[in-house]
DNA sequence: CTTCTGCCCTGGGAGC
DNA sequence: TGCTCCCAGGGCAGAA
């Protein structure tokens, strides 16, 4: 599924391939694919037929395409007023095509197709598939965000879709990242939380992009148990977990891949880490890499929390 | 306000 | 073999 370094690849790709095509018009195979959106698909089509995609904006796991009308350029400076929002939920790609019969790759579970003109390569469409349907586009106004720094890798618009108004920097946002002037904040708003080290991680609201895989990956790092409780752990505990975080997803993203060769196999969503990397995430019974201990599988939140019983010493009460 | 639960959806795989 | 059921996941609405 895509986490945080699979969305980044996939914007970096897009923005190289496809930022600066006009939008000459949108299909939609399925309507639940089009979803925080008024009007539906058809006003989706309407608002989005005639849009340059502007630019190719991240924060978490929503990407973003700021739009301007591709007959009435606004002047240099100006901002978009809307964006073309995508989440690819646990099983969405954004496909460039290239070829020039669409039938040609009408793929099983491809839910929404743009027709593109004027791309900066030989991209014709941009294809969203999405098995499991968790993913969706939308077209949404942008919105001041309240905290007013500029956010989201791709841009320095202080401005976000309003579905991702609520949505905090992630990990690799150059606000919070290691060193940043942000990242002690956020250590701070971990410890001020009432509850478990893992639920904060993936609270949406303290910090995006940690899923469900990551956070259990950096706490194995950190040597962190998930239910430790987030306002009795020491500051520097909290930056370790942190620090293992944003460490596993730029590991991540550098196994991503950045030649030119490889860019449509990435933009397409492809990744290979989790084949060889995970230390603990669907191990449960495999012997810890530093240990040897079997990884235990915790029920957490109708979903899994793995850890090494030793490495990650559970809490007196859970 | 903060925290937490249940739900959305599909298809692969396990179990019978 | 074919059927049923469970599972995965992020993020949201609404409850506590």
């Amino acid at each position: 599924m895509p986490e945080l370094p699979e969305v980044e690849t996939v914007r970096d790709g897009l923005e190289r391939l496809v930022v600066g095509a006009v939008v000459r018009d949108v299909e939609v195979f399925r309507d639940y694919s089009v979803r925080r959106h008024d009007g539906g698909p058809v006003a989706f089509r309407a608002e989005l037929t005639g849009q340059r995609l502007a630019a190719a904006v991240r924060r978490g796991k929503f990407l973003w395409f700021p739009l301007e009308p591709a007959d009435a350029p606004p002047p240099p400076g100006a901002r978009s007023a809307a964006a073309l929002l995508a989440h690819l939920g646990m099983s969405g790609q954004l496909l460039v095509r290239s070829g020039t019969d669409p039938d040609d790759f009408r793929h099983p579970h491809l839910r929404v197709r743009l027709h593109l003109d004027g791309a900066p390569s030989d991209a014709r469409y941009v294809d969203f598939v999405d098995q499991r349907t968790f993913g969706y586009l939308s077209v949404s106004d942008l919105v001041p965000v309240p905290d007013g720094a500029p956010g989201g890798l791709g841009s320095d618009l202080a401005a976000v879709p309003g579905p991702v108004a609520h949505i905090a920097r992630d990990l690799l946002d150059p606000y919070l990242k290691g060193g940043a002037e942000g990242r002690d904040d956020l250590a701070r708003r971990v410890r001020r939380r009432r509850t478990q080290i893992k639920r904060a991680l993936l609270d949406q609201g303290v910090v995006s992009g940690v899923g469900n895989i990551y956070a259990d990956e950096a706490l194995w790092r950190a040597r962190l148990h998930w239910a430790r409780p987030t306002d009795r752990l020491r500051v520097a505990d909290v930056h370790r977990v942190l620090d293992a975080a944003e460490e596993v997803m730029r590991e991540a993203l550098a196994q991503g891949g950045t030649s030119f060769d490889a860019l449509y196999v990435n933009v397409n969503g492809q990744s290979g880490y989790f084949d060889r990397s995970l230390n603990v995430y669907g191990r449960e019974g495999e012997p810890c890499r530093r240990c040897g201990t079997p990884i235990r599988r915790d029920p957490f939140m109708n979903r899994s929390a793995f850890t090494c019983p030793v490495c990650q010493r559970a809490p007196r009460a859970t």
